[in-house]
DNA sequence: ATTTTTTTTTAGATTTACCTAAAAATAAAA
DNA sequence: TTTTATTTTTAGGTAAATCTAAAAAAAAAT
């Protein structure tokens, strides 16, 4: 198996190869906060042992064996981060980096029992979904609401970005998962966004609507 | 704080100086599994940081913030056997490997949350107590099984073994936690003992005994 | 009180993941 | 199409935790 690094380097290339399909080693580095030249080095092992296809100067994709590794390590950072929430009762804006230490604990039936413990979610705190424990899961498309037109309206049913800043920011918004919104308005001055919640105007910035996710409701 | 390692190694000097106040370079390697070389590298590096105190050749001594670094550690991997075996139905043959992952894992807020969600347990699957988070924990003075005379008998409290194979012999031989037992007879030829539980008359060996706590019901 | 054995330490290497500085390849701009 | 800028790689080095082999100290045995 591999190693807590190795773990985190695949995570993050499956992750920034959602986006890119080809990953760069400038991309890679500063997701795992290092140097260009040792994502090089990392690379090179993580191609000899068979988990990324690499080229020269090309970037990296992940093979099959790369692909359910990283897949398998989001499985065990969402059931955590489930965990986190549900039962001991931590805020979605908190359970990040203690899940990123959890997802490292190397048991298949620890991730099992928990996954039951938990009554088999199939989707984590923040929306994002829980592969099942062959690496299945529903391909969610929700659409970003900076995307949404004037007089649309759904359910927020996720969040792109997970910094605690971010998150308390919603929180205080009370632009929480499963909420219904409605787009009133978009400002021409600065592209900021007027919606609709709870009966209550408010008004977002476009830095804030980029990373919330929709499941639109059709359109008007 | 310290790294996994150093946690590692000053959780395996606590244990050893329960037996002996003076722990040696040796019997840490074995427990760590490595070898004296290294340790005697680690030990200089843990009195540079002030978790023991150490003369050369004469061994190490937790100082109090060794003790108390070792004793937040002892007081995770508890916990979460807890959990292991409470929540998810895990034996207690099978929890020491993952609570030897999970009690790495830094985060203040998640022990202490945990340790409520658990309802404040006061001992481990195998009987061990559970330190409080400041440290405090009722200090066990069990007697071991091999110890009791003929005709004492006591209650199981404890085992000082933790292996898969000897916790899976006692659940076979119905000697686990809470059980009355009783002392029938002690083999002259090889001082296997002969014991009462649960109306049956069973036979274990000295090993066996020997890892067996008793919390003894007065004599006869 | 020596000798022998055991325990512990030193010296010098290895591996993993990282670094800096400089070189090479690719991409973008003039 | 050169020149310039960006990206990536190489080369050589560091720190943590380990190792082997050999030396030194302490303990046990004669």
């Amino acid at each position: 198996m591999q190693s807590f690094t190795e773990e985190n380097y695949l995570k993050i290339i499956y992750h920034l190869a959602e986006s890119s399909n080809n990953v760069q080693t400038n991309a890679i580095a500063e997701q795992m906060q290092t140097k260009p030249a040792s994502v090089t080095d990392m690379i090179k092992k993580l191609a000899d042992k068979g988990y990324v296809d690499y080229v020269k100067y090309q970037g990296v994709t992940l093979t099959e064996k790369g692909k359910n590794a990283a897949i398998d390590i989001v499985r065990k950072h969402r059931l955590w981060e489930v965990f986190l929430v549900d039962k001991l009762n931590f805020k979605w804006d908190e359970v990040h980096d203690v899940a990123e230490e959890l997802e490292h604990i190397k048991s298949e039936t620890l991730i099992e029992r928990l996954d039951e413990f938990l009554g088999f979610p199939k989707s984590d705190p923040h929306g994002d979904p829980i592969p099942d424990k062959n690496g299945r899961f529903a391909k969610t498309h929700f659409t970003k609401l900076i995307d949404l037109q004037v007089g649309d309206g759904g359910t927020i049913t996720g969040v792109s970005q997970h910094s605690s800043a971010f998150l308390k920011l919603l929180e205080k918004l009370g632009l929480t998962l499963g909420k219904q919104i409605q787009i009133n308005d978009v400002t021409d001055f600065d592209g900021s966004v007027e919606i609709l919640v709870a009966d209550k105007q408010i008004n977002i910035s476009r830095e804030v609507a980029k990373h919330i996710l929709i499941s639109s409701n059709g359109k008007n």
